[in-house]
DNA sequence: ACATCATATCACCCAATGCTGATATGATAA
DNA sequence: TTATCATATCAGCATTGGGTGATATGATGT
């Protein structure tokens, strides 16, 4: 268990940094999922998409409820839909500074990010 | 480049979801700082700080201006601090709630979320 | 009870990640 | 130009992380 907040945080974000995740995530915006759902929307295998589910529910960004033989997963908060909503709108201005930006050309790191 | 969306805002994530990373970045909320001021804020080795801060760069999280032989570190976007704060919150309530709740003492995985 | 569907878990592989210590670059001051 | 300070980069290591295929669990309908 980690007490620490700044683990925490960084735990929390961490369910966001996959781009699996994300989609997984992205599934849940609206309402409840299936993991059948989410595997048909995603194109995921399936214990993937299980595996992903249960580093969400570690995280602390998802929950699930058992209905019948399915099970529904949804955000354990509404916020966890600002999170993405910030993003894209971060990610809309930077890839707008990105394109405006003149030197354009000038060779970009590819393979950074390492850590 | 990655330009496919998704795998940006993973990036974007990515560069939060990290203790070091998050300690970094709080050092930044309120003002340019140096490596050698963050180096000393947190505790960290220079060679890993200032490797976190090329991933943070590469994640689009910060950006760098050398004034004399020093190199101040910034938010690209103020709502850089915005995600930090957004994430402040949600983790307090989560806390708030695993905390209420009765069940408390039942088993907690620990060693979860290994993806 | 049995077949089936939904989900989770396991064993395994390979690539990525975080860290450290050593070295290189690059700016400044003496 | 040489010494020093600030920062980046490199090589290497141990660990984590994401993916897959196979198997296990568990609920449902017949």
């Amino acid at each position: 268990m980690q007490f620490n907040p700044v683990a925490v945080k960084a735990k929390l974000f961490r369910g966001f940094s996959d781009t699996s995740r994300l989609a997984i995530l992205e599934c849940l915006r609206n309402a409840p999922v299936t993991v059948t759902e989410i595997v048909e929307l995603t194109g995921l295998g399936q214990s993937n998409v299980s595996n992903h589910l249960s580093c969400l529910k570690d995280c602390g960004l998802v929950q699930s409820v058992q209905k019948g033989r399915y099970i529904y997963y949804s955000y354990t908060d509404e916020r966890i839909g600002d999170f993405l909503q910030l993003a894209d709108s971060v990610v809309a201005d930077l890839a707008k500074g990105f394109y405006e930006c003149t030197r354009y050309a000038e060779e970009k790191n590819e393979e950074a990010c390492h850590s």
